[in-house]
DNA sequence: CTCTGCGTTTGATCCACGTCAACCCGCTTA
DNA sequence: TAAGCGGGTTGACGTGGATCAAACGCAGAG
């Protein structure tokens, strides 16, 4: 082990205790910082906030000044336009990124909700871009989170451009899936925390037609459903749903 | 006028005979810059590329190294997955960029394709990163790039997810007029560089959808349309029927 | 325990858009 | 000048998902 590991395994241990559960992923733990840079961005993350189920942690027009890491919970994204129509743009869980929207013109552009109870560490925007240039290592680490969000709205466009609706419900699922299980939970089995209505809304369906999907795919034998509870009985013929289906 | 000013405006000059063209949006011109900045800056963008109608610029797949900026000419986006199914991403006109999706893995996760002859800046991303962590402008500027095109993308997924094929076609028409405007160009008659099929595609609809349409604008005299030549004729009455539509 | 209410399921019907097919138009090539 | 071709338009018809409506089931309140 070279010296520099070394010095992040030590450094790990101090940050651990600052940000005990949500380091592996995202912007919160980028590896390979040395010990005082790792200080620097424990300063930087200090501030924590709770959310109830249902409160908002920050609003569409609200001025940006922060984003904001999951440390534990579950949270949506939603736009909505003036005649009442709405679309969840995304949903987030512990490790994630919030409120990058609000970057380009200093004003979120989207209401952010906690589904159940959560809390968050705020991020000062100016003093994350403050570290990154004198940090390269997590300026060019907040640049991939960035990026990887274009990249997710990208195969969500795909999502609502070409698939039908089982197809979506099946990528909706599958990609709920791989998130559980990057974070050490089942990726077979698992409590949806979002109505069928936030769920229709994030695929563009209306809530009866993915109930509907839920009761084809539990009757074909793909999943067991009851109420929330998901288990994912048969993930192969779930991929193989969602990615040609032109049977 | 503060010395500021005058230094910026003169330097303004030097990188106008560099970037003679693309000054005015996105990346390539961050106001307020000092002069050697803009010095650096210069010599950043200083990779041109020329594409005829039909190059790709970079293929999913390939190795990330650069982001672009296009100079002159029209591009489209698209991602493919394997049964075929593509779906257009984003159309990119002067002063736009165009790699972003690359940074988060190295590799793009899209195609590039030029719509008509055009000219790009080919910037170096590691450069770009370098010179941001120098000046703190550019840094800012180039963040809000990013999260612009963020807001931009949930922009869509609440068409695809909420709009109807009409009020999918009227905002996308508006959002082109307001871009050619922004460009010094006519906002009510300009010629589509896109096929219906590529509209279609981006718009998740049919070329027979979106063409149809077409005809019913024109029939309700809110378009002049011949080939991919459009003339707007009734923008407010496109605007309301983009926007609520519940009538 | 019942009552109330919200989220969900399920069925019947409708309609916007997809599909399939014919035809047209402007361009290129011979 | 004709022939071929790719993109666009238009029509007839089919269908996936929306809409409307009813009933179910679990949870919390009384």
């Amino acid at each position: 082990m070279s010296t520099r590991d070394a010095t992040a395994r030590l450094a790990f241990e101090v940050v651990k205790t600052a940000c005990s559960n949500c380091n592996l992923r995202e912007l919160c733990l980028p590896i390979g910082l040395e010990a005082d840079e790792l200080k620097k961005l424990d300063a930087l993350v200090s501030t924590r906030r709770r959310l109830k189920r249902g409160d908002y942690l920050y609003r569409a027009g609200q001025g940006f000044e922060s984003i904001y890491a999951v440390r534990s919970g579950f949270f949506k994204t939603d736009v909505l336009i003036e005649d009442g129509r709405d679309q969840v743009t995304g949903f987030q869980m512990t490790g994630e990124l919030l409120g990058l929207d609000g970057i380009s013109s200093e004003i979120h552009t989207c209401n952010a909700i906690a589904l159940e109870d959560s809390e968050v560490c705020a991020i000062p925007f100016s003093h994350l871009e403050g570290l990154s240039r004198q940090i390269q290592p997590l300026q060019h680490h907040f640049h991939q989170v960035m990026s990887r969000e274009i990249v997710r709205d990208h195969g969500v466009m795909m999502l609502l451009g070409t698939m039908r609706a089982e197809e979506r419900l099946a990528a909706f699922l599958l990609n709920l899936s791989q998130r559980f299980k990057a974070r050490g939970y089942s990726p077979a089995e698992f409590n949806l925390r979002m109505s069928r209505d936030e769920i229709g809304s994030y695929l563009g369906l209306k809530l009866e037609t993915v109930s509907r999907a839920f009761s084809r795919f539990q009757d074909e034998g793909l999943l067991s459903v009851h109420q929330r509870k998901i288990r994912i009985l048969n993930t192969s013929r779930l991929k193989q749903l969602m990615s040609h289906q032109r049977l």
